[in-house]
Order: C-alpha cells, then structure tokens, then sequence
DNA sequence: ACGTAAAGTAAACATTCGTTTACTTAGTGA
DNA sequence: TCACTAAGTAAACGAATGTTTACTTTACGT
C-alpha cells in the first residue's frame, strides 16, 4: 500500500528525454539534433528512445507543447491583477519576451524550429501554436483602438517583431522589458514627433 | 571575331544552376535541399555541379549574394524620387514585402534560410544581410521621432515585423500594400484613439 | 588537323541518420 | 519462487547525403 513512493520503476525517463530534446533543439535547431545527441544526453543509447517516444517527430511534438503549455501560463499569470488594456498588452509581451530570450529551452523551440521545417508534425504543431496567439487576439480585441483598424494584422506585426527578437537580442543591448515598453509605445502613440503627427 | 554570339562554349550553367537553387531553397529550405535535386532541375549530374561550385554552401552563398543585390536595387529605386522621410520608408518596406511575399525565389530566400542554420556560411549569409540591412538603419535615422527614441531598436522591430510576414502571409487577406501602409501608420501615429492617446 | 581544357557522366565513397531487431536486465505482482 | 513486462543495450539495416574519382564528350585556339 505504499502508493506514494512507488514510482522506483516509473522513474519517468520521458520527461529526462523531452528535456534534453527541449535543450538541443533549442539550441541547435530539430534538423540538426540528432536521436543519438538526445540520448546520449540522458546516458541511454539512441534505441532506447523509442520506448518513449514512437518517433523524432513524436518528441518535437511533445517538446512543442509543453513550451505552449508553459508560456501560456508564465503570460496568463503576468497579466491576472491589471486592468488598463494597453498595460495588459505590455505585461503580455514582456513576458513572451522574457520566456523567449533567457536561455529558456522550452519557450526557444517556439520560435527556433518552424512549423514548416518538419514535414508531417507541421499540423500538430501549428494547432498549439494558435491556441498560444488565440491569447493575444483576445489582448488586441480589448485595445480602444481607432475604428475600422484590422485587428488580425496588428496582431501579426506584433507577434512578427517580437517572434523575431531572438535573432539579434544581445547585439541591441536592449533588455526584454525595454524592448516590451518600446514596442508597446509605439504601437500605442507612435514615435513621430508630435507636431509632425498626421493621418 | 565574333565575340558576339561567342558564348556558345560559356552558356553560363552557373546562373542556371543558381537560379535552380534559388527556388528550391527558397520553397523547402536549404537542408532539406539536396544537390542532386539541384542538378536534376539543370537536367544534369549531381557530380557536374561541382565544376561550376567547391560545396553547397558555395552555391548558397552565391544564391544569398544575388538576393540582396536585387532586393536592394529594387529598394533604392522605390524611394529614389520620394522626399517626405515617412513616405520613403513606407514605400521601402513595401518594396521590401513585395520581394519577400511575391513569388519571387531570391528574394524569399533571404527570409526563409536562416544564417544560424548554416555553420560555416553563417558570417559571410550575416555579412550581406548587414549590408542590406543598413538601408533601414538610413531610412530610420531621416525620420523626425521623439527624441531619445532607441533607433537601432525601432529598426530591429521593423525588420522582425516585415521579416516574419512569409510565415501567415495568405491567410490574413491584406496586400503588402496594406500591409506596407499599417506598419508605417503604425510606427508614425499609433493605434490608439486620440482621445486615449497618453505617454 | 590536333591538342587542350572545360563540361558533364556514371559510379562509388564515406558518413550520417532514423529506426528496427534480437537480446539482456531488473523490478513487480501473484 | 516464478512468470511477466517495462527499460535498456548493442548492433545492424536501409536509405540518403555531400563529395570525389576516373572517364568521356565537345567546342575552341592555333
């Protein structure tokens, strides 16, 4: 009846898997890790893995969803206690940003490895990436905007700039909640001079 | 004396075999490009694509270095009779939006193959990238913003917006016109209401 | 007409990769 | 104790890859 320390043989190897794949995809990108990398980070041989996981593509999968997972929930938590649209906004971004760029393995392969590099996982993939930026629309929705502004494609010029941070952050200098004040600034007042301000 | 129609012996396979690369980088990405099928698009060998290139990575390098040759010269000339510094940027990222989302296979390579998934090309594919980059930088210095706004940050955000857009581009309906025309508006005025509008 | 050198072929080379197979080990429940 | 099963190993498989080699073709200069 010891139910509680029973798990000496469910000593859940998966998640020692997924997260050595988590740390090298995120680093190396999904093409260039290799089956026998993961492993050997976890000491086992390449056979091995497929106890746990049916395929290369199974792993990513799982890999990719405990990102969304996660920085779903670091952003839901970051944005619970504000109440101004524009501050909720900021908040959201910072925290994507921070999930993103800290050496965070899981939020990385986010935007490390596309959707289209990897053949038949593209749908699987794509679903959870939606689930994630179904949040931020509803943060847009909220926005006093001007009218007839298309919603969709601000949100897609957002989540483009900030999806893309990770390819030059360090050499701008800027830090994740400057790089989110800014961005959200401008995409609130805009950078022109105000007496230069015009439609 | 006919150097005219000489070239008989020099029908440059090169740019044949370039511009075979250039599309089937550009629509499957550079590892999931093998050289066979590069040469099998000339109807040649795998073999006799290495009398025109030393490696792949030669291949994509030339590929890289003619795509930022013709996107720059089509940007130079967009914004050549423009003074207005607003109207020269946004007629620049629509001509670079243009290049990236028209089916255009050079100019899409620039976007889709990225230089961290490269190894031993990734300092010259940076190198290019810079050079055409520092368009931007000039177009964003010209412009009359807030003073002590981070430009370098403005334009790592602009890129990344415009750099992302190949990745929904189709299933958001708008045109780079449009597309060029919000993030301009964006950038110069915000989105929020005028009477929202706050620092 | 002839030698040369570029252009191209066919085939093999040497890896590397994801995956499978046959076998071993060890903890568990009855 | 004993059968059962999950976990793991070692090795091989089969396909694909970038690249090289040896050989052939062909157009041009002299």
């Amino acid at each position: 009846m010891r139910a509680s320390n029973r798990p000496s043989r469910a000593n859940n190897r998966s998640l020692e898997l997924r997260d050595a794949a988590a740390h090298l995809f995120a680093h190396r990108g999904y093409d260039q890790t290799t089956v026998r990398e993961i492993a050997a980070a976890c000491g086992m041989t390449a056979g091995a893995v497929y106890v746990h996981f049916g395929s290369k593509h199974a792993l990513l999968i799982a890999v990719y969803g405990e990102a969304v997972t996660r920085v779903t929930k670091r952003l839901a938590v970051s944005i619970e206690t504000l109440d101004c649209p524009w501050q909720r906004l900021e908040s959201a971004v910072r925290a994507h940003l921070e999930a993103v760029l800290q050496p965070n393995d899981y939020a990385r392969v986010m935007t490390r490895v596309l959707p289209k590099d990897v053949g038949e996982a593209r749908i699987e993939l794509i679903a959870l990436r939606d689930r994630y930026e179904a949040l931020f629309r509803a943060l847009i929705t909220e926005l006093p905007l001007v009218p007839q502004t298309d919603c969709g494609l601000v949100r897609l010029l957002l989540l483009g700039a900030i999806n893309w941070t990770p390819f030059w952050y360090g050499h701008g200098g800027a830090t994740p909640r400057e790089i989110a004040q800014l961005t959200v600034t401008l995409l609130r007042n805009g950078l022109a001079q105000p007496s230069a301000r015009a439609l």
